[in-house]
RNA sequence: GGCGGGGUGGCAGAGUGGCCAUGCAGCGGAUUGCAAAUCCGUGUACGCCGGUUCGAUUCCGACCUCCGCCUCCA
C-alpha cells in the first residue's frame, strides 16, 4: 500500500488515485533559457522515479511535464543573444532533451507548452474575470484577487497577514493587495504579444500551469509534483487559480522535492552557484548522476560534492561488477520464498513514499547473495541477478549491458589494451612477474584496470 | 517576525523504543605469483540538557546550531 507525504496535510497518506488502476501526475518543468543544472536534475530524477514506481505497480499513468517557453526572462535572454524567442527555445529544448536521454528520464505522456495553449490560458482568465476573482489595471495587466480566494495560504500554510510581502521586492501600486499575482501582463512596445479581450500581452507565469495541468488531466487530478521552491507562491497560486475556475478541488497530492545544495546553500540561478548537468556528465555519466541522486530521499536537501558524485560512482560500480561477473541472467522458474522476502522488502520501502535509499540497500544486499551464490549455485545466481536487475530498472538503474559501461573503447584502443595483456599473459606463464607488473601499470595509466579470473584476464575502466 | 525541514560512526545516507541499515574508506582473514574482483569477520554512531520508561538515537520539554520558503527559482 503506498504512502505519499502530502504537502497539502504534511503527513503521510495511503495513496488512492481519483480513478483505480490510473494516475494523472503533473510535474513542473522548466523555464528554458539556460541550460539544465544539477537541481533540475534532481527533480526531473526524483519524479521519474515516481512514475515508474506507480507504472510498476500497474498503475496506469499520464505523465505531464510542462515547458514555459514564454516569460520575462526568456524575453531579456533572447534580446540579449540578439536572438529571437523561438530560435532561444528550441534550443534550450533540444538541450533539455539531450540532458534528460542522459539522466536516462522516461519521455513524459504530455509536454504542454505554454505559447500553445494561449487559448486555455485566456479562457481560465475569463472565468476568473467573470467570477470578478480577477481584475484589469489601467496599463491592462490582469490581476488575481487573492481577498476573494478564501483558501488562500492553504498548501503553503502562510496566514495572509504574516507574509512579508514588499520586504525583498517593491509591490506594485496597481494592485488591489500586494499578494495579488498577475495573471496577465499588457505587452511593451517590441515585445511578443498575444490578443487577449483586455488587451494584447502575455500570460503571467503562475496561469499556464493552472490552464495546462486541468487541459491535459482534468479539473481535478491526482499528484502535481515540483521543487520546494515552487511550493510558494506558484503552487499555492496555481490552486487559487484552478480552484477559482472549476470550483473543483484542484489536486489531491502535492509533491515536493528538496534541493540540491552546494556549500550548504541552496544551489539556484540566481545565486550562481550552480552546475549544469551538461557540466557535470563531462566527468560522470548520467547512470551516475541518478544514483547521486536517489541514494538520498527526495525530500532531503542534497549536497552537491565531487566526492559524493566519486562514491555513487564507486556504489554503482559495485551493482555493475555483480551484473558481469554472473554467467547468466535467467528468471528462477522455481518460486523462492528468500528471494521474495526481497522482493517483498523492495516494495515495501518504496511504498513508503518512495524511499530510494533504502531501496539501494535491498540491491546492495541483493548483489552479495548474488556474488555469494556465484561460486556455490549459478542457478540461483542467474535468478537472483535476474531479480536485481528488474528491481534497478524501476529506479532507472542497471539498464546499459556490464560490457557498456566497463568496456568502452575505440577499435584501436581496444587493439592496444588486448596486445598488452597478451604480452602480460606470455609473461606470467614465464614467471617474469616484474614485467607483468609493469605491463598492468601501464594500463592502469592509462584508465584501464585488469582482473585475472579462473584463468582468463578481463579488463575493465576504471 | 511567520512557516517548514535538518543535526546519525572517517565520508555519504536510511531507520528504529530494547535485536542487521546500506555503500565507500579502514582493519583482520579466505582467495591471488602479487594484485583486482569476490566472500567472511570487524566500529562503545546517533547536537546539548532535562523528563517519561525496566530501557531512548528513537517519545515529551527546553536549548544550541544549520538549511529552506515568505521575490524569479527544480
Amino acid at each position: 500500500m503506498l504512502v505519499i507525504y502530502n504537502s497539502l496535510t504534511q503527513q503521510k497518506e495511503t495513496f488512492h488515485p481519483l480513478q483505480p488502476g490510473q494516475v494523472k501526475i503533473y510535474v513542473c518543468g522548466i523555464t528554458v533559457y539556460d541550460y539544465c543544472h544539477m537541481g533540475h536534475a534532481k527533480s526531473m530524477v526524483s519524479f521519474d522515479v515516481v512514475v515508474r514506481y506507480l507504472r510498476s505497480q500497474g498503475y496506469q499513468v499520464t505523465h505531464v511535464r510542462n515547458i514555459t517557453d514564454i516569460d520575462d526572462k526568456i524575453i531579456q535572454r533572447a534580446q540579449a543573444n540578439n536572438e529571437s524567442i523561438e530560435a532561444l527555445t528550441e534550443r534550450f529544448i533540444g538541450a533539455m532533451n539531450e540532458d534528460a536521454q542522459a539522466l536516462g528520464l522516461l519521455v513524459p505522456t504530455v509536454e504542454p507548452r505554454a505559447t500553445q495553449y494561449m487559448s486555455q490560458i485566456l479562457a481560465m482568465i475569463q472565468r476568473l474575470l467573470d467570477q470578478s476573482y480577477a481584475y484589469i489595471t489601467a496599463s491592462g495587466d490582469v490581476y488575481y484577487r487573492v481577498d476573494k480566494f478564501e483558501h488562500y495560504g492553504c498548501l503553503s500554510h502562510k496566514k495572509l497577514d504574516e507574509l512579508q510581502v514588499g520586504k525583498r521586492v517593491d509591490v506594485d501600486e496597481q494592485k488591489e493587495n500586494p499578494l495579488d499575482f498577475v495573471l496577465w501582463k499588457s505587452a511593451k512596445p517590441g515585445e511578443p504579444a498575444w490578443n487577449a479581450p483586455w488587451g494584447q500581452g502575455r500570460p503571467g507565469w503562475h496561469i499556464e500551469c493552472s490552464a495546462m495541468s486541468t487541459h491535459c488531466l482534468g479539473e481535478t487530478f491526482d499528484i502535481h509534483g515540483g521543487g520546494a521552491d515552487l511550493l510558494f507562491p506558484h503552487h499555492e497560486n496555481e490552486i487559487a487559480q484552478a480552484e477559482a475556475a472549476t470550483q473543483k478541488p484542484y489536486v489531491r497530492y502535492w509533491m515536493h522535492n528538496g534541493f540540491i545544495q552546494i556549500n550548504e546553500e541552496k544551489m539556484s540561478k540566481s545565486l550562481g552557484n550552480f552546475f549544469t548537468i551538461r557540466e557535470v556528465l563531462k566527468k560522470y555519466s548520467g547512470e551516475v548522476l541518478r544514483y547521486f541522486i536517489i541514494a538520498s530521499h527526495y525530500r532531503s536537501q542534497l549536497n552537491y560534492s565531487d566526492e559524493n558524485l566519486q562514491q555513487a560512482q564507486e556504489s554503482l560500480t559495485r551493482l555493475y561488477l555483480t551484473l558481469r561477473d554472473v554467467n547468466a541472467i535467467t528468471e528462477l522458474t522455481e518460486d523462492s520464498a528468500a528471494l521474495n522476502e526481497y522482493i517483498e522488502r523492495f516494495y515495501q520501502v518504496m511504498d513508503d513514499d518512495f524511499n530510494t535509499p533504502k531501496a539501494l540497500s535491498v540491491l546492495h544486499e541483493l548483489a552479495t547473495e548474488v556474488n555469494r551464490f556465484n561460486t556455490t549455485d549459478p542457478v540461483a545466481a542467474a535468478g537472483w541477478a535476474f531479480v536485481l536487475r528488474k528491481l534497478a530498472h524501476i529506479l532507472g538503474l542497471l539498464e546499459q549491458r556490464p560490457q557498456n559501461y566497463f568496456n568502452q573503447s575505440s577499435t584501436e584502443e581496444a587493439a592496444i589494451i588486448e596486445q598488452l595483456i597478451a604480452a602480460r599473459i606470455q609473461a606470467r606463464v614465464e614467471k617474469q612477474w616484474q614485467r607483468a607488473d609493469q605491463i598492468r601499470d601501464q594500463l592502469l595509466s592509462m584508465g584501464i584496470l585488469l582482473e585475472d579470473k579462473e584463468g582468463k584476464t578481463v579488463w575493465r575502466r576504471k
